[in-house]
DNA sequence: CGAATGACAGATATTGAAATCTGTCATCGG
DNA sequence: CCGATGACAGATTTCAATATCTGTCATTCG
């Protein structure tokens, strides 16, 4: 069966997430990879030029899927001060939801994050263009004030002010308690800073 | 000359320190302390029940120092939002010049605070408190706004959302050029929202 | 002809035997 | 008597030999 099917390199990214599952970053490799989908791993190297920019692809997949799933918060009806505190609140739950689900695949997630900190970078700065919409648009609605400097500054300011509660880094916080009153209580700050 | 003097807790404290600045964190023994004071590593066992406790004893001693460092900037004679600011922006120089100066030395104490997360809680209920005595007076002196539930919390909020420029987990990213902005613009929003 | 293969060199990881370390405690010496 | 010692058992780490992996490329196969 699946060697009928063409190999493309979508097909490998769907393979490596799978190694990536079930070895671990530190055991997965590219010969795994081939295995799995019944090829020579110099197959896989016609498709990505070293095992590196292989990692880099599936973390860039992964980081996409987040950008996919808060898009319907950042496009959401509401008025922008409701729209951002539902968009924070979405983020967290999200990487909350994954971490604590299944923190084994966090860990590598946090591995190849650690390795491709140019894709991150990318990364962040999709999120923090959805958050800069909003406070635009908030701005425009009369629910926030003028920026103190211009839209992206601020936008990464509350994009950093609740890095605690999106960095992988912190994963291993996000299971106590008291973190959703931090979140809350974040969430007011930020909220009061920016309101009309 | 060492042998003439009495073994104490601190000279211990002070020789882990030597040999954890010296080997790093995964090659440091006791035995390694044991030598450099010129005793039997079983000496060491009088004084700290296992090498673990010895580890959590140099965690503190180096946590407590960055308290001391910053009690100056919490009881300045300034007005409150500027005591705030400079004790932040004190932190994040205070910080960033160790991971900046010695950043092996930085990696060291970074693992050591990974091993003893209940030493590094405290700590930061400590600089929290020293926040919330900032917050408490701003507020007495019409500076700043009354808190939304409670001054503790309110200072947990700040400290938290200035977490990526004070938790040695975001330390790679202090040596970027465009830190001291995102820091200004975090200040700038935590000033907003405190604000009467 | 173009995609896939597998042999190959150099780099990296695994493994198991040997060395070192942790923590205890009976004994020593001032 | 009391702090210091060093031998010891079990746990952990190191080291070097062995195996596996990465990335290339001449060759094969459809």
């Amino acid at each position: 069966m699946a060697a009928t099917e063409t190999l493309t390199a979508e097909r490998i990214l769907e393979a490596t997430e799978e190694v990536l599952r079930r070895y671990g970053p530190a055991k997965a490799t590219v010969v795994d990879v081939a295995r799995v989908l019944g090829v020579s791993h110099g197959s896989v190297y016609r498709h990505f030029r070293t095992k590196a920019a292989l990692r880099e692809a599936v973390t860039e997949r992964w980081l996409e899927r987040t950008i996919v799933a808060l898009r319907p918060y950042a496009e959401a009806p509401d008025a922008a001060d409701e729209r951002l505190t539902g968009w924070l609140t979405a983020l967290f739950a999200l990487k909350r939801r994954k971490a604590g689900g299944d923190p084994e695949l966090m860990a590598t997630f946090q591995v190849l994050i650690g390795e491709n900190s140019d894709v991150v970078h990318r990364h962040e700065e999709h999120l923090v263009e959805q958050i800069a919409r909003i406070v635009e648009d908030g701005h425009r609605e009369g629910v926030f004030a003028a920026p103190e400097r211009d839209y992206a500054t601020t936008a990464r300011a509350v994009f950093d002010a609740t890095d605690r509660f999106h960095d992988p880094a912190h994963a291993a916080d996000w299971a106590t308690t008291d973190i959703e009153d931090a979140f809350a209580a974040v969430i007011s700050l930020t909220q009061r800073a920016l309101r009309a």
